[in-house]
DNA sequence: GACTTTTAAATGTCTGACAAATGAAAATCG
DNA sequence: CGATTTTCATTTGTCAGACATTTAAAAGTC
């Protein structure tokens, strides 16, 4: 682990070098990073450099850490619920930022739900189905708000994936899946395509539960069409007031 | 934006503060940031804490930073390459630190692939097709080492990825594709087994030239089970000797 | 008007200090 | 001897102040 101390941004410099010491191995998880006054002393920096270092990982989930007499830093294992949440706040942020179009985050939406939809139908888990059926349950309750509506649409869309019994396929598609929904709040649900979307989920919860992937994607398709169709004409009415 | 000052890990919640501020739409990008001591004049804070939040947002790549006069920090575009990158380490980290089977990680890359087929199919770019074919030929060079072959693998499956022509598609897409690297970097490829993948990979590409979206599916289909296979029996190879 | 110099503002780094937490070791007590 | 309490060294968290370096605007010069 070398650096270059004439070369400004150490705390990069040494954030990466510790970075990579993990990535390849040479760090296993639950190991102790020296010190911070060690690892100062290692690179012949401040103290203050190294923290700022140590935070970059932190940020990453890369280490965590603890005070204390035989506290430290510790390589952290990353769980799938920590590459979850970045996994949400960097695809939400890059969608937000970059002006990408409803009609191309929504294709990408659904091209891989398609992808979870046979798997899910063979596996047919009684937890994806009681949590889908649930969710299509509250979405037909009147008096809800647009923002709940959503919520339980994503909540829906997530029980399908996590029904694929993958756990990689549901870190992958998580960002996918809940990005979307800050666009999807944009749209103001009418009852009635309230009700052609409860009837759409409905039929992708039948298609699974009767095992029947290709069934599922076809009402998954069925769906995206539907949703682009009602952004379009939502789009459309706000841009004419 | 308020902290609690009596909780430890100020750095945090003020980092937590700020990236609330971004995600929410209070700064908007290419915004400046107050200085780092007006921040801590803000938040009440020691000009170091600030900087240890600031580190954070920018391990994140949500903000970055300029020195001199009229210099400070600013909320970052988060572009796709950067977001491609943090969705690969990620992803490459998850996959070695938590014992994912080589089955799940497979069935999870080649699922997302399979969703990436038939739009692939549908536009037919020259590129994709170009890089495709460049690629085979390639992995049909003699003397290739096993890291080059995969890399090369690697090629092929990111052009049919990118050739969706779906940047979200690809940026989420990409941790999954790269991510398998090093699991296949552990197998040793036989002269035989190298002549199979080509030759799916020239069917695959068949496909998506003739705009056959399901065509290329099932050969999608065929090359995973034969990855499958093929990591099995060099697995039980290796648990003999 | 074009070029150079000055200057103020900002980040990058260092030093030294103290507070707070924490687990191990030592001391104390029953 | 065993259980409990106290002490203590270690480590992170935070602060204050200082100086170096960079940078672009502003002032000065030819």
């Amino acid at each position: 682990m070398k650096i270059d101390p004439t070369f400004p941004d150490l705390s990069a410099q040494i954030a990466r070098a510790i970075r990579d010491a993990i990535i390849s191995g040479d760090l296993i998880v639950d190991e102790r990073l020296p010190s911070e006054a060690e690892l100062a002393e290692q690179f012949a920096v401040s103290r203050s450099t190294v923290r700022e270092a140590l935070k970059r990982l932190a940020a990453q989930s890369l280490i965590r850490t603890q005070r204390g007499a035989f506290g430290g830093a510790f390589v952290n294992r990353l769980s799938y619920e920590e590459a979850y949440g970045q996994q949400i706040t960097t695809s939400t942020l890059l969608l937000s930022m970059n002006a990408v179009s409803f009609d191309v985050a929504c294709e990408a939406r659904f091209a891989l739900e398609r992808a979870c939809a046979p798997l899910a139908a063979a596996r047919r888990s009684a937890d994806t189905l009681a949590t889908m059926r649930a969710e299509i349950h509250r979405q037909s309750q009147p008096g809800l708000t647009d923002e709940a509506f959503c919520a339980s649409d994503v909540a829906f869309h997530r029980a399908l994936v996590d029904g694929a019994g993958n756990p990689v396929l549901s870190y992958q598609l998580a960002g996918a899946v809940e990005a979307m929904q800050p666009l999807m709040n944009m749209i103001t649900f009418t009852a009635r395509s309230r009700e052609e979307i409860v009837t759409l989920h409905g039929a992708i919860a039948d298609a699974i539960e009767k095992g029947d992937g290709p069934g599922a994607c076809r009402q998954l398709e069925a769906l995206e069409r539907y949703t682009v169709t009602l952004a379009r004409s939502v789009m459309a009415e706000r841009a004419k007031a």
